[in-house]
DNA sequence: CTACAGTCTACAGCGACTATAGGGGCAAGA
DNA sequence: TCTTGCCCCTATAGTCGCTGTAGACTGTAG
């Protein structure tokens, strides 16, 4: 099994170099053999495993998720239940993100449209973003949705 | 006309007290006059700039596009132009990311209801998750799309 | 007078990287 | 042999928009 460097495994797994050094900073990826001048090596298992991570982040899973879901695969015998956990979680995140986002494009979008181009004194926009009728969330609700605006 | 402490100003504007500190650290809002003994005051005014601020922050504007609206405020006789090209991107952004929003949940929805509660080795998930068929975005390919994730 | 709520400053932490500085290693061409 | 140029190394700081913490001081109600 030949063995590659830190450079071919991102260009194989399509993850940046930094990145995968920082994935094996935060212990995501665990630490390779290193040739005798100090480089990483990597085999082919590592690229499976970086392209897994890719594609979970890709979809917005957090990290501490993906570990678990490495975690998971390490134990074939059990059930996944706790995998279809994760992943409704990680759905039900994104589709609340989404009903946020098609809620702020609808306002943005009344906004753009009301303007004609005026001065600014005039400027549809800018009134529109002056009213504090807030009509998103009400701020001082308790238990608030979490402003739209961490990851993903 | 009557000045309020920070707490008050926050309640008026829905804003928190470290945030709206915040705000001043970073010159986005000014500084307030001071009380004998520190404490800072704000009139009104403050209350209609920190509501445009926490509009335009709910709208998902990244700071500096606030800033840049705060300054044309102040220049009322000048075209809007400028003012909608700001809400433009803003809003162009927010489609892109709805957009890809609607690809991921596409895809986990298609690999949670794929799941049929087996073992971890025969999970439906973790085998898509596997697959590098990248189905999302070429990572290779030049001017790759900002990965959905940072603000917003 | 005594609670207790409100305010102050300064700094560290979040997530998931990205960027920079400053150096070493290694193969091919002049 | 030397140089060019790319790859790799570590360590640290910066990104964005806040949030949390620590420790001290102030203002007010009972």
């Amino acid at each position: 099994m030949k063995q590659m460097t830190i450079g071919r495994l991102s260009k194989a797994a399509g993850v940046k170099i930094t990145t995968i050094r920082y994935y094996e900073s935060i212990d995501l990826m665990g630490e390779p053999e290193r040739s005798t001048s100090g480089q990483r090596l990597y085999g082919d298992e590592a690229v499976q495993r970086l392209s897994f991570i890719r594609h979970a982040r890709d979809l917005g899973f957090p990290i501490d998720s993906i570990r678990e879901l490495i975690k998971l695969q390490h134990q074939p015998g059990e059930d996944c239940a706790h995998v279809d956990v994760i992943a409704r979680r990680q759905l039900a995140d994104v589709r609340q993100k989404l009903s946020q986002l098609e809620a702020l494009e609808a306002e943005l979008k009344r906004m753009v449209s009301a303007c004609e181009g005026g001065s600014i004194a005039t400027c549809k926009v800018l009134e529109s973003l002056g009213d504090h009728e807030q009509c998103l969330d009400s701020h001082d609700g308790a238990a608030a949705a979490p402003k739209l605006g961490a990851r993903l």
